[in-house]
RNA sequence: GGCGGGGUAGCCAAGUGGUAAGGCAGGGCUCUGCAAAAGCCUCAUCCGUCGGUUCGAUUCCGACCCUCGCCUCCA
């Protein structure tokens, strides 16, 4: 079945053929984090959803070659490196580690690659030079070498092929900054930042000077080195459709004089609680925030998987709870075919894992795929009811359960043993429901539930369940 | 001002030129000593408003209202 993604090139659905003549391998790639501060819930989505397009890719027989940069110096970075008193890698490392801690948590399959922007410095030289000498990027009197949008449109290149950009109309002036002022055009942007004091000791020779790289030469240098001057996908948040990624195709073609990038997928973004994220509103979480008020990692990634990826959504701590019980629901309907399969291997059963597909093809349809999967829930439990399932049927569900898990990454919940006190309570409860004392019964279920486990009655005996 | 999204049940959210998936909440039931947990069933005569096209529109077209985002920090 074909896959197709809405790609932001052509503002229309297209379907996905990979370069490779083979139509096996893929490139991809994601804008990652720049490593200044935790990712906030809203970077997560963009992840999240990367790992999503990565994983059904994959599911569909792709061998994927995923690649995930990290931005590791840029402007705000040296702020806080002098402000901080300390090196660069001393400030970005223990970000790096804690972004790829919660990526985990979220269920994200690692990147193939993680290229640091510090460790390409040579060849985003090289990338600029390149530039200059086909002429379109030129020194500045402060030092700094500029693009020019002009020489580049100039040689029949486009500008603006992710969005319609109309110079004269925007609203120039309201948020370009007065300090640059070095450039011959207001449009045209930084590829290398001339050493300025600030910079304190972060800074690396080139041939234009000492400096250290603008902000969308990385992307370029990074992407191309690792999977050619061409590849299939780059995907990011949509707010990097203009500039970042407008101007990474005006490097990257400007340079080799090829097409960058095949498709380009741009996930929306999120409102928390109905409004903008700001740390002022106290909508701002990051993971390790949402971890804190008892949530886990997985669902917070069914939260962020719910909705589909080009539609902007609400994160709420409403939805939050809500992903909580939808989750456990699917979880109850694993773990009792778990124990009816027992170990038994089975061919999967494909009406869930038809359905899913094909509602992922088009265009991610996440919504209709989660669809599939709670009527399939429905189904199994009247099944599994009506004793009709057997050992052989549990097993092929669970099979195709498994299948499409491995796309949407949720795995199941960990199961918490109770400890042998409270095990020993629940003994206890037993035998006085056998002899009809049901105020002691009762007593033993009002200080378990004060512990916060609650008992499981069900005709194949008592089960003890955390809250 | 330019460009681009979106308005579907109490909340969230798919979808289609032929009469509305799914989740949460609510209601009913099963189970139970009573509960809880779990499961099953149920829950939109209707898809922002007004026109038009059509045998038929929530779905196509037009106008309008509301709302959100981007326009060089930003996932």
């Amino acid at each position: 079945m074909a896959l197709n993604l809405f790609n932001t090139v052509s503002r229309s659905v297209q379907t996905f053929a990979p370069l490779d003549p083979n139509g096996r391998n893929v490139g991809m790639y994601c804008c990652g984090p720049t490593v200044y501060d935790y990712a906030h819930i809203g970077n997560w989505r963009t992840f999240v959803f990367a790992d999503l397009v990565r994983r059904h890719l994959e599911f569909k027989g792709f061998q994927v070659n995923h690649v995930m940069n990290i931005t590791d110096v840029e402007d705000k970075i040296i702020k806080r490196v002098r402000e901080q008193k300390t090196t660069l890698r001393g400030f970005t490392g223990p970000y790096e580690t804690a972004f790829l801690e919660d990526l985990r948590a979220l269920g994200c399959q690692e990147p193939h690659q993680k290229p640091r922007a510090t460790e390409y410095i040579p060849q985003i030289i090289a990338l600029i030079e390149k530039l200059i000498t086909r002429g379109v990027a030129y020194r500045a009197p402060d030092g700094s070498v500029y693009f020019s949008i002009d020489k580049y449109r100039g040689c029949g290149c486009q500008y603006g092929q992710l969005l319609k950009l109309n110079f004269d109309e925007m609203r120039a002036g309201e948020r370009v900054k007065s300090d640059e002022y070095a450039k011959e055009s207001i449009a045209d942007f930084a590829l290398w930042k001339t050493r300025v004091p600030e910079d304190g000791e972060v800074f690396w020779p080139s041939p234009f000077g000492e400096g250290r790289p603008g902000w969308h030469i990385e992307c370029s240098a990074m992407s191309t080195a690792l999977l050619g001057n061409t590849f299939d996908l780059h995907l990011g948040g949509e707010d990097l459709i203009f500039p970042h990624h407008e101007d990474e195709i005006a490097q990257s073609e400007g340079a080799t004089g090829q097409p960058f990038v095949k498709f380009w997928l741009h996930g929306a973004h999120l409102l928390v609680e109905g409004k903008k994220m700001s740390k002022s509103l106290g909508n701002y979480f990051t993971l390790r925030d949402l971890q804190a008020k008892g949530y886990t990692g997985r669902e917070v990634r069914y939260l962020l998987l719910k909705a589909h990826y080009r539609e902007t959504f609400n994160f709420t701590m409403d939805g939050l709870a809500e992903a909580k019980t939808a989750l456990a629901r699917i979880d109850e309907c694993v773990a009792k075919l778990r124990e009816l399969a027992g170990g038994t291997a089975a061919v999967p059963d494909v009406e869930l894992v038809t359905a899913f597909q094909t509602a992922l093809d088009e265009d991610l349809n996440i919504s209709a795929a989660w669809g599939a999967v709670f009527e399939w829930v429905r189904k199994t439990n009247r099944a599994l009811a009506d004793n009709t399932l057997g050992v052989a049927g549990a097993a092929s569900a669970l099979a195709g359960w498994e299948k499409i898990n491995a796309v949407l990454g949720i795995g199941l919940a960990a199961e918490a043993e109770a400890p042998a006190e409270l095990q020993a309570l629940l003994v206890e409860r037993q035998l006085a429901r056998k002899n009809k004392d049901f105020k002691r019964s009762d007593e033993i279920r009002d200080q378990l539930k004060a512990q916060g486990w609650v008992i499981e009655d069900s005709p194949k005996g008592q089960r003890l369940k955390k809250v």
